[in-house]
RNA sequence: GUGACUGUAGCUCAGCUGGUAGAGCCCUGGACUGUGACUCCGGUGGUCGCGGGUUCGAACCCCGUCAGUCACCCCA
């Protein structure tokens, strides 16, 4: 019988690889932390219906990407492709979002049902922030300061670009999309197939089409700049002088269009090149009206979501931190001989007591000193501690090795290891 | 969801026009000294993604299926 394997989509993240993913979250987390923000947790499965109602009825996401099941009850249910649908319903039905300021921050698994690439999997962490209540743009680039500052502590802001757009409310949105479907209508003989089928599902993505034989057609089409508000327009513009002051570097991409319904006004990404054609590291914006839209009251509402997996990607492929922080134990205690291994495990809990930020391991299974010498050192030991027994009976000692290029060894009590350790290793 | 390419040992890959499998690394034993990185010799390990078909005979050809990669699409 064929082995089973991983559901499609859903990767497994094995030894090697979680180190990066620590990393990352501490980061993560530390960043947060010195912006004020508090952790929110809810759940992975939400009714069907509150992603309809805020991502969009007629997105891709909802139309074709989502894991929906009736469940025993025969309630439609969802695991969530976003964060910030069920982060609006929980903060909203526990009274946080009443007359007062959030700001908040999650992680946690999403799933879409997308054909998987790399940087793209049906299950996948994000880790998000949504802040509430607060109007001016100052939130906005605060954001983008916060998305900022993990770049820097990552140490990959060089390889990120911020891209930002104005786009916009709903209503005027509504009104951008029929005049374009208009013009596009008007324009109908110059279009291709694709063009012709957005025309129908999504009109402002003819705007991207890259067939160059489209382009004198879309010179010539509306702009959404021409039917934002004046109220739009001044949010922007303050929000790019705070950029400035902020000297956060940004290029305005008109074409950024996200592809989730609640989104208005500002709409930011964090794009990288160094990740083929799932550039994109960080994606956020405003949705001003989503918290009413799901039934609570009108509330200012802002946030981000950056993807995991791509950010990993990432630092595999830019940093040598794979290998910083592949680092198994520091000390490593050898036993020669089999009677040894009650003396090595009372030495490992006097070690781990007296170095409580080391660790420690025995290497059990026997096999030759050389090569228990060689795990040591793959395990990227700064120290072996060589456990033989008549050595053990006649004096109490061990051999104490260091793990360099030298290799000096010495003998030694093994009550005098801790106090040999803690000087070299603290 | 569409298209292209790929799938052989734990890992990286050979395998010519079909004749039932190989290398390097890893692991392990020895030369070697009871204690590491070099050298040499030996050993473990594969129903060639899975299922059909063609053939005397399939890792190789055909069909299906699963998975991965890349692009489209979309987005994190």
């Amino acid at each position: 019988m064929a082995k089973t394997q991983a559901v499609r989509g859903m990767n497994d993240v094995l030894p090697s690889e979680t180190p990066i993913w620590q990393h990352l979250e501490e980061c993560f987390a530390r960043v947060v932390k010195s912006f004020g923000y508090s952790e929110i947790r809810f759940p992975v499965l939400e009714q069907t219906q509150l992603f309809k109602r805020s991502i969009g009825e007629v997105t891709d996401i909802v139309e074709k990407e989502m894991y929906s099941f009736e469940d025993r009850n025969g309630d439609n249910l969802s695991l969530r492709p976003e964060g910030t649908a069920g982060c609006v319903r929980a903060a909203d039905q526990h009274g946080l979002l009443y007359n007062q300021q959030q700001r908040l921050w999650y992680q946690g698994a999403m799933f879409r049902h997308e054909r998987p690439q790399k940087g793209r999997y049906r299950q996948f962490q994000q880790f998000g922030v949504e802040t509430y209540g607060m109007a001016g743009p100052g939130i906005d680039v605060e954001l983008m300061q916060l998305s900022s500052a993990l770049w820097q502590e990552l140490g990959i802001n060089s390889h990120v670009r911020l891209e930002l757009n104005n786009i916009g409310d709903a209503q005027e949105r509504g009104e951008y999309t029929q005049a374009l479907r208009k013009f596009f209508i008007d324009h109908k003989s110059g279009l291709d197939s694709e063009a012709l089928r957005r025309l129908e599902t999504n009109p402002l993505r003819i705007l991207d089409s890259k067939n160059p034989s489209l382009q004198s057609i879309l010179d010539k089409a509306p702009l959404l700049a021409d039917f934002v508000s004046d109220k739009s327009k001044d949010h922007f513009d303050e929000l790019l002088s705070l950029l400035d002051v902020a000297e956060i570097d940004y290029v305005i991409n008109p074409k950024l269009v996200r592809g989730l319904d609640y989104y208005n006004s500002c709409v930011f990404e964090w794009v990288t090149d160094a990740l083929g054609a799932q550039g994109t590291v960080c994606g956020g914006g405003r949705y001003d009206g989503l918290v009413e839209q799901l039934g609570g009251k009108s509330t200012f509402a802002a946030g981000f979501a950056m993807g995991a997996e791509r950010l990993v990607l990432l630092l595999e492929e830019l940093t040598n931190l794979r290998d910083q922080l592949s680092k198994r134990a520091d000390v490593f205690i050898l036993v020669r001989d089999e009677d040894c291994i009650g003396a090595a495990q009372a030495l490992a809990k006097n070690l781990r007591f007296h170095l409580p930020s080391r660790s420690v391991v025995i290497h059990y299974g026997g096999g030759k000193v050389s090569s228990q010498l060689k795990g040591a050192i793959a395990a990227g030991a700064q120290f072996a501690c060589i456990l033989e027994s008549e050595q053990l009976k006649d004096s109490s000692s061990l051999r104490l090795r260091k793990l360099d290029d030298v290799g000096e060894s010495t003998d030694c009590f093994i009550a005098d290891v801790p106090d040999k350790l803690i000087k070299c290793l603290l």
